[in-house]
DNA sequence: ATTAAAATATGAGTAATATCATGTTTTAAA
DNA sequence: TTTAAAACATGATATTACTCATATTTTAAT
């Protein structure tokens, strides 16, 4: 299956918005950028690139939503990242030099910018301020996977699967309506999350629902309850 | 307690032995370095910076070893990272402007070079290589941080109590006799690594004893056959 | 529209691991 | 050197969470 190429000639848009990585760049950077990056569109579910595959491009979120998995034991899939739109993706690898140690795949229909490798990495020679502000990412980054070690070390399943809702909700925000999570997993893919067995995943998210801290619809969770999650993930942010 | 300052005028020593981060930097730049530096001398327990702390300086470890850790739930510590002689610590919150999430505590007594905050971030302007150095670090933390993820997700407390004792084989190495890991931690710290109960943690350390894949002499700990360590721990690396 | 496959749901049994209790050894302080 | 405190060790029990089994619902393909 091959990936349609938008016309999306530069990043205005997405700058525009106020919410890219690229907002760093003044007009004269962002129109030599266009010269160096194509957008290409990815169903739900295709690779951006892959575990173990080398860097060629970093790649920015234009449209949906990513996310970067990697296989661990006996073919069990965890998801370490979420990628929101503006957000960059693959810069550690690109950046360090170094293999992908995890794969990137679209969890909706997603548009993305692909920078051209070679490009990317002169231009933070040029702009010391991309390569601070990809520094930046990097160390939130580390921060944030670091408070997921202590998560999975000192918290049981049921204070974890409220911690994924919250930071769900914090990635990704609500639906207009102000309660639904404007993003959608399969109980599998949450589990993968969490650290925990799809049927514990299931159980706890209908346990939730009973609790009348969320509602169920499908694949859809509503919050209905967030100072009670918030109790029942028993942290402090 | 004050601690005592060593005259150490320049990183020569720790350059030379080809394990400090400034290698990077010409004989000029190490001499200016100088200028900007301190050395500074901890005893075993005592924390060279504080989670919540603003970071005030960029420490290069020249001596002796140094866990970071987390209080996390119920005041439970949580060992993140490992820094041995050669290693830079303090560089994600300095760089990244942000407040410490994780304290530095001497496991050992250690000698420290402090180098003031301004001066080094002025650094990483002049020297372009540093930035990209810390960069390099930093990668590399956040890749071994998303492999403990994948970990404490997926395997149980045996298997990761096997990849603890190989990660402080990896880190510290092993004493003159090729077998006596180089480093001691209390059962309750290597508990809080692994993310398990200190009693499971003294279990397990036992039942290897009993399994004559490690042997115990008080805190140090033998490795006595490798091959069924590599293969208790049942992964790759 | 039909059908197969995948995802969701839930119960029952089991295994892993935590907790509690208690005793011993080691360490550090007076 | 004595003594108290901390660390280590181990058994018994409790709890958590996983696995297996099976049923239902949803999704996607024909």
């Amino acid at each position: 299956m091959s990936n349609l190429k938008e016309n999306n000639p530069d990043c205005t848009t997405c700058v525009a918005h106020g919410h890219s990585f690229f907002n760093i760049l003044d007009k004269e950077g962002l129109s030599e950028l266009a010269l160096h990056k194509t957008c290409v569109t990815y169903k739900r579910g295709q690779f951006i690139f892959n575990e173990n595959g080398f860097p060629h491009a970093l790649y920015c979120l234009n449209r949906g939503k990513v996310k970067l998995c990697t296989i661990g034991v006996d073919g069990k899939e965890q998801i370490l990242r979420l990628v929101k739109t503006g957000d960059i993706l693959g810069y550690r690898a690109l950046i360090s030099n170094e293999r992908y140690h995890c794969s990137a795949v679209a969890i909706e229909d997603s548009s993305i910018c692909v920078v051209d490798r070679n490009y990317f990495l002169e231009a933070t020679r040029k702009h010391p301020q991309l390569l601070f502000e990809v520094v930046r990412i990097i160390s939130r980054d580390l921060k944030t996977a670091e408070e997921h070690i202590v998560s999975l070390s000192q918290r049981n399943v049921r204070e974890r699967m409220a911690e994924a809702l919250l930071f769900f909700k914090a990635t990704f925000g609500f639906l207009p309506d102000g309660q639904t999570l404007n993003v959608t997993f399969s109980r599998e893919e949450i589990a993968d999350y969490v650290g925990t067995s799809t049927e514990s995943a299931i159980r706890l998210l209908s346990e939730f629902n009973q609790d009348k801290i969320i509602e169920l619809d499908g694949k859809k969770i509503k919050i209905t309850n967030l100072p009670k999650l918030l109790k029942t993930a028993n942290t402090n942010d």
